[in-house]
DNA sequence: AGAGCTGATAGATGACATCTATGACCATGT
DNA sequence: ACATGGTCATAGATGTCATCTATCAGCTCT
């Protein structure tokens, strides 16, 4: 059975005239006689009583002609449904980002994505990097924004800013008095994030494990992590754009002497089909933050 | 668009898989890339994200398949009906039947259609011959069963039975103690039904308008006449299978020396395509009104 | 009886879905 | 490192089938 045979067959209810269905139609009236004479064997009813100048539908054609008015119905709206997906940078956009970057990278970016990107409806996921990884390659995300390379060649990525690292003090900690802060200095009371955030690794990789301090502690979110170096429990490197939160929890931030930072990247499958969506996300959010570096 | 490319769509949705899609589809897999390559180009959206190993349905495409998959289920129904309704001398019968004939024709015959046509639906429709005929020529009759010859060519018909005419008598009439009656003799003060109905012709016909006597009353159906008859206003004719009615009424009622009577057809249009059903139904009431004209 | 409709039929044509064979690509394992 | 086996895409040949034009057959109305 073919749709356009369903069409021919609506036509000719309709008109109950097989000419004028037949132009109706656009193709010649032996068309329609023969489709419909096909659809008739192939249904096994007669769909319509022929008579010397009137064509009616048969009480079968009447039940019949639900189906296919609803199944071309059914067609027609998956086409026009489809012409409005038909922009790239239209319909949901799941998009993955580390815990370390999204509440304090979402507030700045939302505004000018909406405004930019009407269309498209962004789905932020909060999530470490594995999480979004994986979700990325079973496609239950479209790109993420991580704070690590990517980590295979079926995924892509693009550089969209860096955030510089700020020394985070207890206000009275003996190096607060400096202007700027080396990493290997904070070694010795160096607090971390839990097992999977990037932030720990890279925290350690900038600073050395110096101490067995954070053994008995543990904070699983950056907001804590901050409480802790507040009261005092030693100190840690924070990503500059929780500056702001840092210094609201009674932080003293301190730039670092090596300038160290994390590079923030959008990432998506190599051959994910809405690279044009990805390319306006990633420029947005690239543009906003633009001389973040140097001015943090 | 074709149904077959959205089976196919479904069928790659499924299963994620080109070739075992096309086994599922029976057809090779080149068919399915292609088809599907169509299919993605006429919707101006890309349906699956092809990897290495992986075949995805993107965002649009997953917004896309409930439609795809209704069309396809509609179809499906549509054939599931067909299959049902493919029997002649199943769905809905709407059968015609003259007002001096159905009250005393369908008791007898309504259990043994059933019986004999368990999925004929049927579906009676009590009107005037005239009404009858053109509810016939639009379509929204099957069939019809008159006590006239049928008008024109486009219709066909078949003689169920012949019902006799008995003379319907006040039980005090002159003409009571007579054991057969002259229609001749019942010209005087005959009653014959109001305009429309053929029974009022072929009484005419048969007895001759003899009297004015009529002129005031109106009966427009055949109990009220055999009231008039019993409350002693005059005489008719009344069809055999409404003698019990008439007795129940109090009427006295005698065969016509003639024998006369009417000739029940079932009619129908010429070129019916269930011309079936029409056997079977007339069959039917046949067979049950078998020996009619003479045991009445 | 003929004119003018109707839908049905016949034969030619062309579009297109399908096939097989093959290519390009990727992952995996020796 | 390279071969192997899997993926989907591509190319060209083939055959089916929808469509066309031309015509027929039947009916209605003048």
């Amino acid at each position: 059975m073919n749709l356009r045979d369903l069409r021919y067959l609506l036509a000719v209810a309709e008109h109950e005239h097989f000419g004028h269905a037949a132009r109706a139609c656009g193709v010649s009236q032996p068309t329609l006689s023969v489709q419909l004479r096909k659809l008739e064997e192939l249904l096994g009813v007669l769909l319509f009583e022929r008579g010397g100048k009137t064509v009616k539908p048969t009480l079968a054609c009447e039940r019949l002609i639900g189906h296919a008015r609803a199944a071309v119905a059914e067609a027609e709206a998956m086409l026009a449904t489809a012409r409005l997906l038909r922009d790239p940078l239209s319909g949901r956009f799941r998009l993955g980002i580390i815990p370390t970057l999204a509440p304090y990278l979402l507030p700045l970016v939302f505004a000018p994505l909406g405004a930019a990107l009407p269309a498209l409806q962004l789905e932020p996921w909060e999530d470490q990097t594995q999480a979004l990884l994986d979700r990325l390659r079973t496609h239950s995300l479209d790109a993420a924004l991580l704070a690590t390379e990517s980590d295979g060649q079926d995924l892509a990525s693009r550089v969209l800013f860096v955030e510089p690292f700020l020394a985070a003090l207890p206000p009275d900690h003996r190096l607060a008095g400096h202007s700027e802060v080396r990493e290997e200095d904070l070694a010795d009371d160096i607090l971390v994030l839990s097992d999977g955030h990037c932030l720990r690794n890279q925290t350690l990789a900038a600073c050395g494990d110096g101490g067995a301090l954070g053994g008995a502690l543990r904070a699983a979110s950056l907001p804590t992590l901050l409480n802790m170096v507040a009261a005092g429990y030693g100190t840690t490197l924070v990503p500059g754009l929780a500056a702001g939160a840092a210094e609201d929890a009674g932080i003293a931030l301190r730039p670092l002497v090596s300038r160290a930072g994390r590079t923030i990247r959008i990432v998506w499958r190599q051959n994910f089909p809405r690279q044009k969506a990805v390319d306006a996300v990633g420029d947005v959010i690239a543009g906003r933050l633009r001389g973040f570096a140097e001015a943090g």
